[in-house]
DNA sequence: TCAGTAGTTCGACGGCTATCGTACTACGAA
DNA sequence: TTCGTAGTACGATAGCCGTCGAACTACTGA
């Protein structure tokens, strides 16, 4: 097994400008919704994309990278999972509301 | 008095896209933050920033074209408000979530 | 060991956008 | 009517960023 996380930001150290823009692109915003959908982790090539999966690591990599969500290894594939409650708990409300937007 | 509201979506426009690509710039979240600090509308140019006339117009007119907020005339002032109403009934929670966030 | 698969990284490129200065509009006061 | 003030509109510019292809890494299974 021997997963291993990504390397990603303390909940402290997530910053609300960082995490909305990183929301604030159609791609990224249709992951979150579909870790949203999936509390136990997606892998990530499995989200239907219109872009390469170039352009796809691009988008994980901003995403992790403000905390919106955590990555772990999983033999070759990449597991990411929606860090709900540390969003949740510096910023209570927010994701919820994002998502309950009728696209 | 005469005031007049300025060109703006209809709360079924708005879009949540544009409203999380509007908050995720540091001027423009000043200037949130600003707005919810004073519930009866802020003049424009009262908000301290670290920007131009001509930038400062810019910004406000994204968050306007957003729906984040609607702008009024009054005489050669333009108060501007945030549409808390409209953005809580579409994303409940997201403007509390993001306010709540300690800067 | 070797081939195949999943995913990342790098460099390049084009479009978007935050910024500014300048010119303009609208309104109020003298 | 004239001047001053508040703000917008426009054009230009520079930097950011979403996108891609190609090369690379890491792991699995045969």
């Amino acid at each position: 097994m021997a997963t291993k996380v990504l390397p990603q930001p303390e909940r402290a150290e997530i910053r609300v400008e960082s995490v909305l823009q990183a929301l604030g692109e159609p791609v990224r915003l249709t992951i979150v919704r579909a870790l949203a959908d999936n509390p136990a982790g997606v892998c990530c090539g499995d989200i239907e994309l219109p872009v390469t999966a170039s352009t796809r690591a691009h988008h994980l990599r901003i995403l992790r990278e403000a905390g919106v969500l955590s990555t772990h290894t999983d033999g070759t594939r990449r597991i990411s999972i929606l860090r709900r409650e540390d969003l949740e708990d510096l910023y209570p409300g927010l994701l919820t509301g994002i998502l309950s937007a009728k696209q």
